[in-house]
DNA sequence: GCCTAAATTGAGACTAAATATCACTACCTA
DNA sequence: TAGGTAGTGATATTTAGTCTCAATTTAGGC
């Protein structure tokens, strides 16, 4: 890739994908993308409003929110109780690690899990098309922190 | 398996976990245990109150569902577009695998799953306390039927 | 810079799923 | 069978998200 003059924000890098993508560069896409390179964690939709200028309609960031995991961009995250959260991905097809405790969360590549589902799968004759994971626990921190209960 | 005088009815098995736990044997309950033995398949909560008499309450169904799940009797499913279901549980932590195509799900348990993730998490000082895992795929029927593409 | 077609936006109506409230009712045990 | 309590259901509310459509903005050719 050409070398460049510096770091790319975590928000350039958002609406780059998005030209790449044929999507046009717009003032409320590039509020959005700044706001969503700003998070620290995992984010509902509703959250991420609150954190907009209200002139910001919900349509638009339900929309954008849309063709940012499309593209890759941000993944979906599951928590426990069922809440549908986004996060910055970092490409590819991977789980995530939660903590319950302070809610960090930590991608889970390169695991053999793949593997022991194809192969539990065909036991079963089911012929495996996608799967859904995500792991709860607590973090190496928290654990430290509260050792043994929680 | 052991010969019974009579082989009670899912309904049954379901009242009687419900008065095991201290709830109440109500008309309301045993209608709703009566629909939901007789469910074929995973079903959404709403799909269930469609076929249950309208005098039963939304509050009533979704409050049974919700002990039926922490009784253990019930367990939740997530569909693949996000949608909620529940099924019957056959007790015990467990995977579902289901076909996308004629909606069946079958379970799966004494899988080393379990040991892949607890190994995978240790490695990122991960202390594992749970997950959910969804596995999405073409049952035999289905894959032969349709041997290739969708 | 100007112009236009096409993409995008946002207000707001709408839907669906689920929870909260609370007066009323049914259960069941003494 | 009486009475305290668990349970119920009508209804309002919340939450999360989609849809519509007129108005606006953008990209790109001139």
């Amino acid at each position: 890739m050409p070398l460049k003059k510096r770091t790319p924000s975590a928000a350039d890098q958002i609406l780059e994908t998005l030209e790449e993508r044929g999507y046009r560069s717009t003032a409320p896409r590039r509020t959005l993308a700044a706001i969503i390179g700003s998070q620290q964690r995992h984010f509902t939709a509703e959250a991420l409003r609150r954190q907009l200028p209200p002139a910001i309609g919900r349509a638009t960031v339900y929309r954008t929110l849309k063709i940012l995991v499309e593209s890759g961009v941000l993944c979906r995250v599951m928590l426990e109780d069922g809440d549908l959260h986004y996060q910055l991905s970092h490409r590819g097809h991977h789980h995530h690690l939660l903590c319950v405790h302070c809610g960090a969360s930590q991608d889970l590549t390169g695991c053999d899990i793949e593997d022991v589902l194809t192969a539990t799968s065909a036991r079963h004759g089911f012929e495996l098309s996608g799967h859904w994971l995500e792991v709860y626990g607590r973090c190496r921190q928290c654990a430290q922190q509260t050792p043994a209960a929680a």
